[in-house]
DNA sequence: TATGAATGAGGATTCATTCAT
DNA sequence: AATGAATGAATCCTCATTCAT
């Protein structure tokens, strides 16, 4: 059965099923042996392609950070102003695909595990560093100097916050809810 | 050893010993046999009190949400005006007790074991009610009647986002800056 | 509440509430623990009154074989005959006291914790071998000298059998069942 | 070590364990650990064959009433009137090989346990209702049809007696002395 | 006499990992 | 490249026992 250049195709087989495997069962359940069988793959092929769990783990949420990275970009290309700009960012976390239950839970899971291991540390830490640094741009068109730093972080905890909301089991968030607050707040909280 | 009446001194030993271990090596660390040595016990007083960990931890949680409910409580009642709730509501979640690095942790890591408990997530929801409830009470008198709900659930985003990012072991955000943010934003939010 | 001459009403407490225990939850699940707070006292007082576990088990099962002994002795003392003395012995041991199912089944689990508990063990030898006398001395008026042992031993084993047999759950077995086995077999095995 | 098609003989390697470690130290002290050890294996290795324990002790049951009922099939097959078939049936539960101590313990222990394993009852169950059933087939023949059931249940419980006896550790009873007991019986239960 | 707090050993089970095939 | 057999450490829990009160 073995084929060449199978390691692209079973690497997203094993991260997807991570995925599947701790929304439908908690990250507690997600053991390699159930996260391979789900993947109709064996235990030992975690080694194979990423060392050890630690590694699956921090490849998956390398992984869903980089599909949030790639919607905010590609909606940041197609803004034309700086409010469009915002909206791109937001847009891009509560766009269905993304703000789906299972990439919420397990990028919440993920999360939650960063204090164990290092390596998903610096992985969140990038990402936050881009969320920020993106918030922070995209902010300073539109309001005073001093403004930029509390605004911008006041975007991003709620982003943040409506996410975590949005991974508890018996949520009523939806992403529409989540825009919803969005736009009743964004304008006030810039300047004119 | 055994004397009469150590049950809530011992409750108390043990919820503390957990919420430390949790801060301090993290949740998927935090067993029973570790957190009762840190408490000073053997690890069988946990069935003794709790039955077993899932009822330590739902009491740690339960513990940790009534703490800031009390806070909450406490200086709402001290509020003159209804500018003064909302403040006091907020106040009391980013006062530095309640927002100590180790009780963020612990209230952290047991909001992403709220799937895999149930009655953690029972305990869960009845805080995420509570904080609303005030919340949108507090909000009430401050801004037109439909904007009561997202300007409502806005704030109590930021909240949570502020905690989840306070959870983060490189995080740079501490109770003041949690407060300029909420200083900056909130007077724009309400209505004049 | 300590009073004087509890000793004889605590051991008795002890002994159905372990005879119970082992009835409602098998052998298993008879813990000092569960056996202590069916009986409304405390685990401690199982030390007190029987040293150990052990102490108790063996106490149980001497309390049982005592009362089918007994049972057996008041039986024989009637019996006119030598028939009626072998009907008596039969009679004893399926009368509905001593073949209820909480009886017959702490009964049957202890028996089968003779091979890990000496004393139980001796106990257990005690029964057997009064019982093989009084089957022999009531077979022999009744069959030639040669065939004494083969009739009592195969007496004994049909009662031990159906004691078995009434110990399973499922079992169909009742007192008249067994009776009926007797009253079929016995004429035909003694010569007349 | 891995190697394929391990799976029948390591089966078996564990049940042969099963059995020796009850009749070596008892049901109470057979615990995963000592099994695996004396079968030289790891003990994480039974959840891999058996899922657990009770997994283990089911199909060692199985193993022990399939044994028998092998040896009552070939004897019954060979067998050419009908009460040489009852012997056959007689003959198979004392045969040297099945009537073994370490058979006999490791069959009654597990009966012992039946009351706490549902799925070991309904192994049990099957053991039972196959011996009554060929007894009563046997019978029928050579006694009028109302003594079919009590003659049958007669036999029956013999056999259980017997080796409920066998598994006595101080037991005088083997194979040949429980035979002789049939031999002196038999003749006179059956009709003429 | 009796309690019940507390212990710590031992049990079953789960799991990440290794490795021969 | 991929399997799945096997390991053994770690975890939770249960339990008999001890002991201050």
């Amino acid at each position: 059965m073995p084929r060449l250049g199978m390691a692209p195709l079973r690497r997203t087989q094993l991260i997807d099923a991570t995925i599947q495997c701790i929304h439908e069962e908690g990250v507690g359940r997600a053991s390699v042996q159930r996260i391979s069988r789900r993947a109709g793959l064996s235990p030992g092929i975690v080694a194979h392609y990423f060392d050890d769990k630690e590694g699956l783990l921090v490849a998956t949420l390398r992984r869903l950070n980089k599909r949030l990275s790639d919607e905010t970009i590609r909606r940041m290309h197609q803004a034309k102003t700086p409010r469009d700009r915002l909206w791109a960012i937001i847009d891009a976390h509560f766009e269905p695909v993304h703000f789906a239950p299972d990439t919420v839970d397990a990028w919440f899971a993920l999360w939650g595990k960063v204090r164990e291991i290092p390596e998903l540390q610096r992985v969140h830490r990038v990402y936050e560093a881009r969320l920020r640094s993106n918030l922070r741009h995209s902010v300073r068109p539109l309001v005073a100097a001093e403004r930029v730093l509390p605004v911008a972080d006041a975007l991003g905890a709620m982003i943040d916050g409506l996410w975590a909301k949005a991974a508890q089991p018996t949520t009523e968030i939806d992403a529409d809810a989540a825009r919803a607050v969005f736009a009743d707040v964004l304008d006030r909280v810039l300047d004119h």
